[in-house]
DNA sequence: CATGAATGAGAATTCATTCAT
DNA sequence: CATGAATGAATTCTCATTCAT
């Protein structure tokens, strides 16, 4: 019998190589013999396991959502239900976390969602993830706000974690405090607009 | 009037070919042979005027820059100095504008933004265009706030206008009217927290 | 009775496998892949049974020439030896079985004729049969005609074989019946042309 | 401009290279690598002028289609209408000229064959080269025979012909003189089978 | 100016075979 | 015995670029 389990080994492995490759050279320089090297493994193994290339690349980006999603979920449990703010303000610091900062995970988002743009199955995925984000802040602020009041902080928050995002990407960076503290004080804003004496208690390092 | 020499004729034609083709399949799978055809012209003739695949990839960027900061400059100056808050809306309408808007032009813009990732020259033309966007929001805010304010109130309104605009390249479009109502609410938000009593004009129509 | 080893069950599962296999996608396309799959085995296993893919398709070879060989030397052999002419028919019959006219096996004998040429081993083998063929044909016919007249009759009723079953293979079939009756014409006529009045017993069912 | 009518230099220099590649070391290890060399041209070009491998070997077949029917048609035409036996004899004649005879072009055929059993596109090729053949025999055997018996003779020509040249293929090669006697042979046969006191003229050197 | 023929480097993929388990 | 992981050579196809006309 053939070592076993290595499919469980080697899929990460490719896929760490992918994601490590595409930070470095961008997604359209990438070849499959250089994730394969970087992987130490031959190229062949490459169609073994993921069928082509575009099998790989299609699991690097799911890898890449669920990595996204698991860190903002759990940072997100971990505070009381009770708490809508500080559990908005952890999906908003899990968007910002240093996994997500890391420059090379941040060409890889970007790369990738360029190439949704003309790859369905991409995009799917792509807009699985933003419904879900959007759903998760309403669900939070519905808690203290109108349904419509939700929908439009909701909105606006996540166009906010995505253009900080996208605008760091560009300039090199992006400092996780600023774009907490960008964001708290849009949340302020908003409250206020609709609550001149808003009674939500918020944090007091706002 | 002098006569056009071909140049003049010819760039311009194989630029739009080139944005409409990135457009369709996406940059990682545009060619010159596409492009050419697409201009109906030959292939050859790129290297001729643009020295080659990067030269016009390179100008065709460069052209929906300047399409971009044309289209804002003419929206801001087209109204008094002295109006700041219509002046930022007008720059943020004209982010929005429908040559924006065309889902071609959404795409091909997502692709440079990646490829800027790993390509200094356009990365440097994205920065430049970043940062005339932050300063003019910034001088028009400095005119009825703090600097301090006007720093970050910019930065918001163009993370805003990014995130806005990705996350519509994404799920299929934008409504600019959307757009611009939310990031009204933002300002109207953020002007509110430092002026209880803001003596600030807003348009009535907000 | 000796318990079977694994080589009397694993060869002709891969032989039966790889005949499937053949006769379905062609054999420029067929893989050790495809052929340990149908057979549901591992691909490593064929060298392991026959040192690699050609030892197979050369033990396949063997195995249909031999089917063949059989098939023709039953039917031969169940007739009088004193009865030439139906032992000719015979001969011509077994060339056009069932087993024989199956597409897939048809395919089969078409892929390795056209392997043989290539292949110095392969034609040996097919030469063999075509001899053997031949002679056993002559055999039966000089029990009738001269030495001259038999081998021009059984070249001609080779030739007919081959062609019909050649023509059969393209056209998508063939008709044991037609096939058949065809080379009884040619055989009559072959007859008819020496003994103008001939005293060769032709069975009444011509 | 670049230089005009390469592609009536290019096309039948390649589709040439290409028979003798294949008639040299067979279909299957018949490379674009292979056939570019031998044309001296780089591989790269044969995607240019026919779309890919398998455009080149398909034009390949239609090449040598067209020019086996070229040669019968001649050889049938240069003969007075009224002569039937006589075009049936210069259509065999054609089929076992010293072009289709070179043993490279026999390989290719076989080739052809082999491959037209999974590939609908050459099958079909094949298939009107053969109804082709037989409405040819039939026309002229019409001439003297009944519609029964012209079908009937076309037919057994038309297995003998593909049947002997098989053998042939596969035997190292083959007697053109031998093959028209055998058909002569058939013929003469097949005449007297329906007409004891035939009419028809058969030419004195039969 | 413009063409499109031609190149050649590079990429993905296929696949028979080997071998540790 | 048997597996299937792994390899690496071979092959096809792509494509930017060059260049003679």
């Amino acid at each position: 019998m053939p070592k076993l389990g290595m499919p469980e080994i080697r899929k990460p492995q490719l896929i760490d190589a992918t994601l490590e490759v595409i930070g470095e050279v961008g997604l359209g320089k990438t070849t499959v013999a250089m994730i394969s090297k970087r992987a130490g493994v031959s190229a062949g193994i490459i169609n073994h396991y993921f069928g082509g290339k575009d099998g790989l690349l299609n699991q690097s980006m799911r890898t890449i959502l669920r990595e996204l999603n698991d860190g903002v979920r759990e940072r997100r449990e971990a505070l009381p239900a009770d708490w809508p703010i500080e559990r908005v303000r952890a999906i908003v610091g899990g968007n910002f976390d240093s996994r997500q900062l890391d420059p090379r995970v941040m060409k890889t988002w970007l790369a990738f969602w360029a190439q949704a743009m003309h790859d369905e199955e991409l995009a799917r995925l792509q807009r699985v993830n933003e419904k879900r984000l959007l759903s998760h802040l309403r669900y939070e602020l519905r808690k203290c706000l109108s349904r419509e009041q939700a929908r439009e902080v909701a909105t606006g928050i996540a166009a906010l974690i995505d253009g900080i995002w996208l605008r760091g990407a560009l300039s090199g960076g992006v400092e996780q405090a600023e774009a907490v503290k960008l964001i708290d004080s849009f949340i302020r804003g908003q409250l206020g607009l609709w609550h001149s004496t808003s009674r939500v208690q918020i944090a007091s390092n706002y």
